[in-house]
DNA sequence: ATGTATGTTGCCAA
DNA sequence: ATTGGCAACATACA
């Protein structure tokens, strides 16, 4: 259940079959939001990149495969025969046989997952049409700007408009918690009360969260989410409150509620609730 | 059996 | 026209 570093690991890892190219697509049982696939057939792996949790497989022939993982899509790369054997389960919906016998092995559990093939003159339309903000990695805005957008959700609390994907692109529900927690907040103070000096303090904890994530190959919670060699990431092992009992900073005890429908952790003496 | 899950989208209401 | 809340999507696990 991947999020923007979680993301920027697999795409990393799929770095390694840049150049080959693609020899068979097989689609299988259940494969759901999975379009156009076989037009990639016979065309080279240019670049792999990421725009907020968003995959982008670039071809040769202007084609280009948009696939996002949603809560549990994986891929997986196998070098050889057995290793694919052994990658591939019943949740495997697309195998993509690229050439030097190497194969990317899509995975998904939950089958909401999503890959679809456009011509690069498509790309533009194909993200406008869902009014995604700035990559709060690649594109992170400056504190003016930043502040407006989080004002501009005055009503929301600060946590959900976080990781809502027009404000921010890439954060989700885990990182979004760790930078109330950064900042001291209480995740269900409204935008319009959090103080500029913590909104400051979350701008700058941004990049540096996300790097580190990044470093450590992602947060995985009960073996959900893998890099592209199957590994788990061990980032969790610094996450101040997602999935904690006890505040590592001050040993109280860490609160989980719902907040939209989202579970929320928080430590009740970090985070004070809001006087009003 | 019930509730929960790192995400997005479509529908509906304010 | 916007914005926000919530169910839905499908599966596994506690």
């Amino acid at each position: 259940m991947p999020e923007l570093p979680e993301v920027e690991t697999v795409v990393r890892g799929l770095q390694k079959l840049v150049g080959s190219k693609i020899l068979e697509v097989e689609l299988f049982s259940g494969a759901r939001q999975i379009y156009d696939t076989e037009q990639i057939i016979g065309c080279e792996l240019q670049q792999v990149k990421r725009y907020g949790k968003y995959l982008l497989f670039y071809f040769s022939n202007n084609l280009i495969m948009i696939s996002h993982l949603r809560m549990t899509g994986q891929y997986v790369i196998a070098s050889d025969l057995l290793e694919k054997d052994k990658l591939f389960n019943k949740h495997t919906h697309v195998l993509f046989s690229f050439s030097e016998n190497q194969f990317l092995l899509f995975n998904d559990q939950r089958k909401f997952g999503t890959i679809e093939v456009i011509p690069q003159s498509l790309v533009t339309d194909y993200f406008k049409s869902r009014k995604l903000g700035p990559d709060a990695l690649l594109e992170l805005p400056n504190f003016d700007e930043f502040t407006q957008l989080i004002f501009k959700k005055k009503n929301l609390p600060i946590k959900t408009a976080l990781f809502d994907q027009s404000v921010l692109l890439g954060l989700g529900n885990i990182y979004a918690q760790e930078l109330c927690f950064i900042a001291g907040l209480h995740p269900e103070t409204l935008c319009a009360e959090v103080p500029l000096s913590k909104l400051k303090i979350i701008h700058r904890a941004i990049v540096p969260l996300l790097e580190k994530a990044i470093e450590f190959n992602g947060t995985t919670f009960d073996g959900k989410y893998v890099n592209t060699n199957g590994d788990v990431g061990v980032f969790s092992q610094f996450l101040f409150v997602y999935g904690q009992k006890i505040c590592k900073k001050c040993g109280t005890e860490i609160l989980k509620i719902k907040l939209n429908g989202r579970g929320t952790y928080y430590c009740t003496s970090c985070q004070a609730k809001p006087q009003n």
